[in-house]
RNA sequence: GCCCCCAUCGUCUAGAGGCCUAGGACGCCAGGUUCUCAUCCUGGUAACACCGGUUCGAAUCCGGUUGGGGGUGCCA
């Protein structure tokens, strides 16, 4: 039988990246055994439930590029279903009706236990048992008439035949119970895999206030989708020999059920984002300068009719000093911006030094006499008039560093210069020996 | 309380009885390259929770302890 898994989440406005895990682990072992992947829109909380929630779960996947198999099913849609299975159920004695507690609110429908010990093999916790006194009879129908979610999420597994249920650890205890009632049903349940938790420092759930806890942080913050997906699936899983940094495909390739790991794991945000310097390298130049560019503009650091060829440059320039596409603004912003800030410190450690200026008056005579105004002749300039003065290219590299970007690190000056240009170098450097000239 | 699960460097992990005086990655530290930072290269730091048992031999198997997590709804 061909595999069949399903992300089934409920929407409430953010997906956190427990459940985007999960989401990637079902998404790869279906496209590793060749199946399908469904997604199943838990929305029987009516209240909870909006079209926008929906909206941001099918983003976040599209984003991570989690592309499922089929329309999506909206569990709201399947009462009937769900109340034809509760119905069979009764028929077949594993459920009866009753006012359970006494509550008076009418009569509700209650699944029976086997009276046996119930067990299963979890795909990566193994066998787990439980004894029959330990399993506890539980409604399944609501007295007002409607479904618990032990009923809907198994009625409705059992309608997209889903033959691997991989879901988070907090659902083993309700495993029990969805076992109990596919044998009452006299069906095969499917195979289950409980993923373990994503925790905090702490070892609690991993929350809001861990850091990015939803999707939506993570990508405002400029993380490539392929990098989140890479450590996300490293997250609990290893392909078992060293590789780390891997594609899309090497993923599928290689996911394995039986390579989850069955203790919790902490998302750790430096590895993060070492990976994602990782993914950005093994994108094309193209590419990342569109996606810098989106980030500079939502950022509102980008000014209209910037030439895209300075932009192209600039970034080529900034070459692997960026990691997130989203700290671009920060580190290069001066390139887009005249009204550059001067860092303090920079400008006391090279500008404030005695001779100063007039070494930065003899860098510009020197740059300005230039014929082609490039990397190799400004540096070649430079290295002439460190040769005449007799001191160190330091001397003459960092205060002019700072004075056409305003801070004290940043890429190779000469680069720098070249992409700057002639004209924003005259005038940067004029303009700082007017402030800091005295 | 009861039930279920988990336990290797700070973090992510490899390890399915000898290949382990425990390997890789991130981070960190030191050195090299260099005009700064980043990259890159080299080296280093750091772990089998504890106690028993099985065995010629245990990170690996078993039991217990401790610690952590999850569950215990006419929530999902």
């Amino acid at each position: 039988m061909s595999v069949r898994t399903r992300f089934a989440p409920s929407p409430t406005g953010n997906v956190h990246i427990g459940n985007l895990r999960t989401a990637i682990y079902n998404w790869l072992f279906s496209r590793h055994e060749g199946g399908e992947f469904l997604l199943r829109i838990e929305d029987s909380d009516r209240a909870r439930s909006t079209p926008e929630a929906v909206q941001t779960v099918m983003d976040a996947l599209e984003w991570l590029g989690l592309d499922y198999d089929g329309e999506a099913l909206y569990q709201s849609t399947q009462l009937e279903r769900h109340m034809e299975v509760a119905e069979e159920l009764l028929r077949r004695g594993a459920a009866y009706k009753e006012d359970k507690g006494g509550t008076g609110r009418g009569e509700a429908v209650v699944f029976r236990m086997p009276g046996k010990d119930v067990g299963f093999v979890d795909a990566v916790k193994g066998r787990i048992e439980k004894k029959a006194e330990n399993l506890k009879d539980f409604v399944i129908v609501r007295s007002d008439g409607s479904p618990v979610f032990h009923l809907g999420n198994v009625a409705d597994d059992i309608t997209m035949g889903i033959t691997h249920v991989i879901r988070g650890d907090d659902h083993v205890e309700n495993t029990f119970k969805h076992v109990a009632m596919y044998e009452a049903l006299g069906i095969a349940p499917p195979v289950f895999a409980h993923l373990p938790m994503i925790v905090n420092a702490q070892g609690r759930p991993y929350s809001k206030r861990d850091g990015a806890a939803y999707v939506g942080e993570f990508q405002a913050q400029g993380f490539l989708p392929e990098a989140l997906f890479n450590s996300l699936a490293l997250l609990g899983w290893s392909p078992g020999d060293d590789r780390e940094v891997m594609s899309r495909e090497e993923l599928v390739a290689a996911f394995e059920l039986g390579r989850v790991r069955s203790s919790p794991s902490q998302m750790d945000m430096t590895k993060l984002l070492w990976m994602n310097g990782e993914h950005l390298k093994r994108r094309g130049l193209e590419e990342n300068v569109a996606g810098f560019r989106q980030a500079m503009e939502r950022a509102g650091r980008l000014p209209a009719g910037t030439d895209p060829e300075y932009f192209k440059a600039v970034v080529a320039c900034m070459g692997e000093r960026v990691k997130l596409y989203g700290d671009l603004g920060e580190q290069a912003g001066f390139f887009f911006d005249e009204g550059y800030a001067y860092d303090e410190k920079s400008v006391q450690k090279r500008l404030m030094k005695p001779g100063a200026m007039e070494v930065l008056r003899e860098e510009l005579a020197a740059l300005e006499g230039l014929e082609v105004f490039s990397a190799e002749s400004t540096e070649s300039a430079l290295r002439a008039l460190a040769e005449r003065r007799g001191g160190g290219m330091g001397e003459l590299v960092h205060p002019l560093r700072v004075a056409v970007s305003g801070r004290a690190v940043g890429p190779g000056l000469f680069e720098m210069l070249e992409v700057l240009g002639r004209g924003r170098v005259g005038a940067r450097v004029r303009r700082t020996l007017e402030r800091f000239g005295g």
